[in-house]
DNA sequence: TATAATGTTTAGTCTTGACTAAACAAATAA
DNA sequence: TTATTTGTTTAGTCAAGACTAAACATTATA
């Protein structure tokens, strides 16, 4: 391994921390992430802990959620006692399906909102129409990428 | 105005204040979206303080949060001193805009880390690969609907 | 001139959540 | 049995940010 590729691995092991936290989530669990790209797997609980400098309660807590997101899985090997974690099969099919499951519930509250509105109300009626418009668009694009994605 | 009519529609604006949250973004600037589209504009500054019960500061704040976003805009009436605020006439379109901003930057985050590793670190080369390829998916589909939203 | 209205900024409060250290429970190893 | 190891939970600290009230600057109006 050399001296630069060392510092590539950590650059974007940072970079991933700073993208996940400007999605509002933990800037750990996109380190997590990009240790988890970079590097081969599996990784034992008390490598991630190490390796990030985090106690081992922020390993805990982050594996846990990027676990319910489904981007990584837990895993056992034979014969040792410890958790180990790697990258799920497909971690981006599974991204895709909790974005689309959040995109649905808002697409049911407007056509909610819609259909309990009088018709005479046009204009409410046409700016809902074009809201639900949008997110039947993202949420189709979505399920195509799914499906191209699938291995 | 029918007394269910405006619970429906308190209850929609409620709800979008709750997802821009979920999204990490402030309820207050999701209720404005929310009351944007489900009540015909232009709203004066004022007019959305009392509606929403919230400090002119919050208005203040959260309406240019949304003019950043490029969903809402700020138009004058002839003869009125007050601000007014209306949806864009593509608001989704700058929304996907925006996002594809960020996607862009992780992509060339992502093609910058595997351009500098060495070839032989094969796994890693190729979980990079599988990375970009989502960006690179996830960037066109955005792109697509873009152009189907064009008005 | 005062007076009022308008939007921004500032100061301060309060909540949330990210994170750590330490206690803990469970399992293994000595 | 007693150590250790391992992952989770708890208690507590710290920082960030959402929000309000009030001060402020600006502009219009009386």
């Amino acid at each position: 391994m050399t001296k630069k590729a060392q510092e590539v691995m950590d650059q974007f092991i940072e970079q991933k921390g700073m993208e996940y936290q400007a999605e509002g989530l933990p800037r750990i669990a996109g380190r997590l992430m990009g240790l988890m790209l970079i590097e081969d797997g599996p990784f034992a609980f008390g490598y991630l802990a190490e390796r990030l400098m985090v106690s081992r309660g922020s390993i805990s807590t982050n594996t846990r959620l990027l676990e319910n997101l489904g981007v990584i899985e837990r895993v056992s090997k034979p014969g040792e006692r410890g958790d180990y974690f790697q990258l799920s099969a497909d971690p981006y099919v599974s991204l895709l399906s909790g974005i689309n499951l959040r995109l649905k519930r808002a697409l049911t509250n407007a056509r909610q909102a819609r259909g309990g509105l009088p018709k005479t109300l046009k204009n409410a009626q046409t700016r809902l129409a074009g809201l639900e418009a949008f997110y039947e668009g993202f949420i189709e694009n979505n399920e195509r990428l799914i499906q191209s994605l699938e291995s």
